[in-house]
RNA sequence: GGGCGUAUAGCUCAGUUGGUUAGAGCGCAUCCCUGAUAAGGAUGAGGUCCCUAGUUCGAGUCUAGGUACGCCCA
């Protein structure tokens, strides 16, 4: 039999509890097993890093991550979810060095890379517990026993393989990238770090001229514009927007020729007060080519022809400036990509600049600037070109600027450093391709973030002059410069010549509890050399860089098995991803990097593909399905932050609200793409609107069935029902009552539960679990709200064992059944709970676990659809009665003598009819009249149906409205009636419409007791006789026998006696005339008009009648 | 500066292919019900659907421009 619920539920110990059994009982192992060989749902799990503490945002990403996998599991796939790590990276490094206390390279350094990286290693595990404990409480299913890590020995040899790929086929090159550089501390910094040294300064702003070398433009120059003078002498181009127009102008001053962009020359001109004539105008475009005297010439002999001319560039504007841009490639990302396009065309065209790393001019530069820190030089260039006559106007410029975060007086400057590529700008229309294929949730994010940002791909910036990463796996020739690259640490050893394997040793001799995954890693790997096989005597020695982290995530769908060096088999059958999902900031995190390799991988434009390619796969791959969660915020609506203290902690929410109830917020509060704001409230109501709901309806069927003794598994056969005890199932219990011999409200809410099972499903397979979550609260709303509460008196009646009770249990039995199975994905511990009591009657064969049952499937046979919509007229009906009596201000327990019920259809005019006893009950009134004639006090309003009749009407729409407002309601559907449709004129045109062209709209006048609906009109007559008023007066006395009882505490079945002491003879008088009523609600073996002796009377006022109350429990 | 997204009740958010009475929960107010009971239910107040212009017989929904906020990138 059942277990005893209580009745006041503790959710978090509850989980606690649940989670001990799945872990005892290896459940979600056995949810594995049980599926074994079944066609498989992939998952990918995006690996987090686990040095820094997790927070609610994660708990969001992990709830979807389980949610998906478990409800493909119960559906009957295999899902396996290997757990992941992200180990590798900048933020490990800070996190060592803040401990540390030191932040430079050359401060690592001279700590010494080897213990540094040590630490690294150590310190990626430093929130491990935290992130294990959150995810077993949150319910999150994933294998962390059996998880990849970045810095495995395995995973980086997957990775080596994958760059040894690219490289041979000469998409991993090396070239420039302009970086934010630290001249003086020598370094680049990462984004997030010139992030925080912005300040607004004012540098000078420069208008400088530079003379075209044309025929065609004699004595005209170009007016360009920088805020960067130290950068002109390393000038390379003038850019203009091809599709901008251009006016050559003469200044009627100098009578020099100018050219700018056509709209800036009257503003300009007014700014500077010069006068300007317009001589001619073009486009842009037209003046690509031209080339033009460089302001220096320090630099002319290395230029050659390709520079010095006018490029064409999208990002020039009309903003500011002059519409002709200063172009030095060394100093800026925009510019940098002009000169590779142009290499495009001409490889040979150099980098022209001259400065070094220190951030002081070279000997290349003019004279006067050599050896002096650029910033300090901006006055004697524009001095020198003054001179010259080359500048045409100065002033100064307010911007943002970023200085070094260590060294707030030091400017950062743009710098190029050489650096790894990936020629991903290759395979870019395959990376469309393969994007456009894959199912995005939102799906603007397909053509949106990930779409546009894809269009304007450029090559991947794959190298990190860093220490704890995956090192670069290119070997090079100390004589040649010639290059290899290597797959694996077994190939590097069978090397010719091979030495430097003892630097490992050592370390590993000295420190034997050193992990083994270090050996591939900075520095050991560092001192591994082998003979060149490209020239004799040469050495091959690693170049010194890492890779970027980013990198090693999207490799996780092959690195994660060590592929290809081992796990071929998993690796085929793991690929692609069904289905993934992360927040937003991914698109050119991780849902980029995981896009790129595979169709890098996947790309076999270059010959010489032997092996099988597992990555040729149909598109979308390496993901089919992707949810982009949105990101959360604080209660403030700000970014959560730990010093803010804008969000609870989740491990406080575990323990006070539970996992599900965080859960069910997140799942049924919003779909999961828009950015939520995180708020304690709405978790803490979750409970009470859906968790505490179902569990109220699963506490009461417990009592009641422990009461009346139902035991669904009392007369069953072994074998006879699957484990998963699916409806179809339940019918070979002998026992099971037939559907069509239940009640009408029994089909009922059986037909609300398969056409849930429906809707759930349809909405899970599209990824909706918010709509899925809204038509599970339906229901459960259904269930508790309408089938509970209208079959409480067949639970509560004293025929035990009558068919109609039984009928009853075995109809909430089967939906609460159901329900604990398909919520079971969502609130994974509750429904466990419920399930587990349930299954209790035949343990002998049910699931352990309703984590190891099929999903429910929906039998359309099983949905009476004109019963649903019945039965929502009848609740509506119900719901605007109540209303009614609201505004009668008559409470639900004083009968009243007459309800009418005015249908604006009478397509279900016969069912209700038959149902009368239904509302009589629910509304407490004596008699029910059903009507499709409105009395005088109700009036109809016809309007068109819009959307039948707009199309066909057109503009004559406002008309029609007008003329059907205007006819007599009763007049059309007397006509309806009779000849089926009606007819008008409009504007001397004959109109016939149909019933269904019209929406009839019923409307009580007003000073009634009505209410009306879309459907109907209810009016209550409020005529109270003395017998009604009699008959409230004991309804209210049997609310406040039944408080007593409460009150003492009695037991659902104890017997009492009643006795009741009043000098109302109206009271007294409706006492005696419905004794046999307040008996038996309140279970009185006897009731008398005394006190009963030895218990103290209370004294109770009913309206306005008083009376003395005695009750005392007596032995059945 | 560019890209993407968001803007609906006091708060948190829904709102299907455009259809004429814009919804839910919470909060507030009034009240009901009560052996599911530390629950449950009803009713009400509360809305320039961010602004402007346009398309349309009809716009919260579509188009353009703008404003504010967020994210990503410069």
């Amino acid at each position: 039999m059942f277990e005893t619920v209580e009745g006041s539920v503790d959710f978090p110990a509850l989980e606690e509890q649940i989670g001990r059994f799945w872990k005892s009982e290896k459940i979600y192992e056995k949810s594995l097993a049980a599926r074994e060989g079944a066609e498989r749902f992939v998952f990918y799990e995006g690996p987090p890093t686990a040095n820094g503490m997790p927070h609610p945002g994660h708990c969001l990403t992990r709830a979807i991550k389980d949610l998906f996998p478990r409800y493909r599991t119960m559906q009957g796939f295999l899902c396996e979810r290997k757990a992941g790590w992200d180990t590798h990276g900048l933020p490990v490094e800070v996190e060592v060095c803040k401990e540390l206390g030191i932040h430079s390279k050359e401060e690592i350094e001279a700590y010494g890379i080897e213990p540094f990286i040590q630490q690294c290693q150590a310190s990626v595990w430093r929130y491990m517990q935290e992130w294990e404990r959150l995810t077993e409480r949150l319910g999150f299913w994933v294998d962390l026993r059996d998880a990849y890590v970045t810095y495995h020995q395995s995973y980086v040899e997957s990775v080596w393989w994958s760059l040894q790929q690219l490289f041979e086929r000469g998409l991993l090159y090396r070239g420039h990238k302009i970086v934010w550089w630290w001249a003086q501390g020598g370094t680049a910094l990462s984004a997030g770090e010139v992030g925080q040294g912005y300040r607004e300064v004012a540098d000078p702003s420069a208008f400088l001229k530079l003379p075209l070398k044309d025929e065609r433009y004699p004595e005209t120059s170009l007016l360009v514009w920088t805020t960067t003078p130290w950068t002109l002498p390393s000038n390379q181009f003038a850019a203009v927007h091809p599709e901008i127009e251009y006016a050559q102008v003469r200044d009627a001053a100098s009578g020099e020729a100018l050219i700018l962009a056509h709209d800036l020359v009257e503003p300009l001109a007014e700014q500077w007060k010069r006068e300007w004539v317009i001589e001619s105008s073009c486009q842009g475009s037209a003046l690509v080519g031209l080339h033009y005297q460089p302001p220096f010439d320090c630099l002319s002999e290395c230029g050659g022809e390709a520079s010095w001319k006018v490029v064409p560039a999208e990002f020039v504007t009309t903003e500011s400036g002059t519409g002709l841009v200063h172009i030095a490639p060394a100093f800026g990302e925009d510019d940098y990509n002009i000169l590779q396009r142009e290499r495009e065309e001409d490889p040979q065209v150099p980098l022209i600049h001259c400065v070094g790393p220190d951030g002081k001019f070279t000997d290349q530069a003019p004279e006067f600037v050599r050896g002096r820190w650029v910033k300090e030089c901006d006055k004697d260039i524009l001095r020198d070109l003054k001179s010259r006559q080359l500048l045409f106007h100065q002033s100064q410029y307010l911007h943002d600027y970023p200085f070094c975060w260590r060294a707030e007086e030091d400017p950062l400057i743009q710098y190029p450093r050489e650096s790894w590529f990936i020629k991903t700008t290759l395979c870019k229309d395959a990376m469309l391709e393969n994007n456009r294929a894959i199912q995005w949730l939102p799906d603007h994010i397909q053509e949106g973030r990930m779409g546009k940002f894809l269009e304007s791909n450029v090559d991947w910036a794959l190298s990190r002059e860093r220490y704890w990463g995956t090192p670069l796996p290119i070997w090079e020739c100390s004589q040649t410069g010639k290059q290899e690259a290597i797959s694996s640490y077994a190939e590097l050893q069978d090397k010719p010549g091979v030495a430097g394997f003892e630097v490992w040793e050592a370390a590993k001799a000295a420190s034997p509890n050193l992990p083994d995954d270090l050996r591939v890693h900075k520095p050991y790997i560092d001192a591994v050399t082998y003979a060149s096989p490209f020239a004799e005597g040469g050495r091959m020695q690693r170049v010194s860089e890492v890779i970027d982290c980013w990198y090693d995530s999207g490799a996780m769908p092959f690195a994660q098995w060590g592929y290809p060096h081992q796990g071929t088999e998993h690796f085929s059958s793991q690929f692609p991803a069904d289905f993934i999902s992360e927040a937003l900031d991914q698109t050119r995190g991780w849902f980029y990097s995981l896009l790129a390799i595979s169709t890098l991988l996947s790309t076999t434009e270059t010959e010489g593909e032997t092996e099988a390619n597992l990555f040729d796969r149909p598109l979308p791959h390496p993901f089919r399905n992707c949810i982009v969660l949105g990101l959360m915020l604080g209660e403030d609506g700000g970014k959560m932050s730990k010093s803010k203290r804008n969000y609870r902690e989740p491990n406080e929410i575990f323990d006070k609200y539970g996992a599900d109830a965080l859960r069910w917020y997140f799942f049924a509060n919003q779909p999961p793409w828009t950015s939520i704001r995180y708020n304690e409230q709405s978790i803490k109501e979750s409970i009470p609107e859906f968790l505490l709901r179902l569990w109220n309806v699963y506490s009461f069927f417990v009592i009641y069935a422990k009461i009346d003794g139902f035991n669904p598994a009392e007369n069953f056969a072994d074998g006879a029902v699957d484990a998963s005890l699916t409806p179809a199932a339940l019918e070979n219990v002998p026992d099971y009552p037939a559907t069509e011999s239940r009640s009408e409200l029994d089909r009922w809410i059986l037909s609300q539960l398969h056409r849930t099972s429906g809707q759930v499903t349809e909405a899970m397979d599209r990824y909706e679990n918010y709509e899925a979550c809204g038509y599970l609260t339906t229901f459960v709303d259904a269930l508790s709200n309408w089938y509970v509460r209208r079959s409480r008196d067949r639970f509560w009646s004293g025929e035990t064992g009558s068919a109609d009770k039984w009928n009853a249990y075995w109809t909430l039995y089967e939906c609460l059944l159901t329900t604990s199975k398909l919520v079971a994905p969502f609130i994974p511990f509750l429904a466990e709970s419920i399930w587990k009591n349930l299954a209790r009657p035949f343990e002998s064969i049910a699931h352990e676990s309703v984590h190891l049952c099929d999903y429910p499937i929906a039998d359309p046979a099983r949905i009476d659809t004109t019963l649903l919509e019945r039965m929502a007229l009848m609740r509506e009906i119900a719901s605007l009665g109540r209303s009614a009596r609201m505004e009668a201000k008559q409470k639900v327990r004083q009968p009243l003598p007459r309800v009418e019920v005015i249908l604006a259809s009478p397509t279900h005019l016969d069912w209700l009819a038959s149902h009368a006893e239904l509302i009589r009950t629910e509304l407490n009134v004596k008699e029910v009249e059903l009507t499709l004639e409105a009395p005088e006090y109700i009036t109809y309003q016809i309007q068109p149906d819009f959307k039948r009749l707009g199309p066909k009407m057109g503009p004559r729409m406002p008309k029609l409205k007008q003329a059907l407002q205007q006819t007599n309601g009763r007049d059309v559907l007397a006509q309806l009636a009779e000849k089926g449709c009606y007819e008008l004129d409009l504007e001397g045109e004959s109109i016939q419409l149909g019933r269904d062209d019209l929406q009839v709209r019923l409307q009580a006048k007003e000073g009634w007791a009505a209410s009306e609906g879309s459907q109907c009109v209810v009016v209550l007559s409020t005529e109270l006789t003395e017998e009604l008023i009699g008959e409230g007066m004991v309804r209210d006395l049997v609310r406040v026998v039944q408080d007593r009882r409460k009150e003492l505490d009695c037991d659902f079945t104890d017997r009492i006696a009643l006795g009741i002491v009043t000098e109302s003879i109206p009271l007294q008088t409706a006492i005696k005339s419905h004794e046999g009523y307040l008996a038996a609600e309140t279970l009185s073996q006897a009731v008398s008009h005394a006190p009963i002796a030895e218990v103290s009377g209370i004294d109770i006022q009913l309206g306005e009648h008083e009376l003395t109350l005695y009750v005392e429990v007596v032995d059945p």
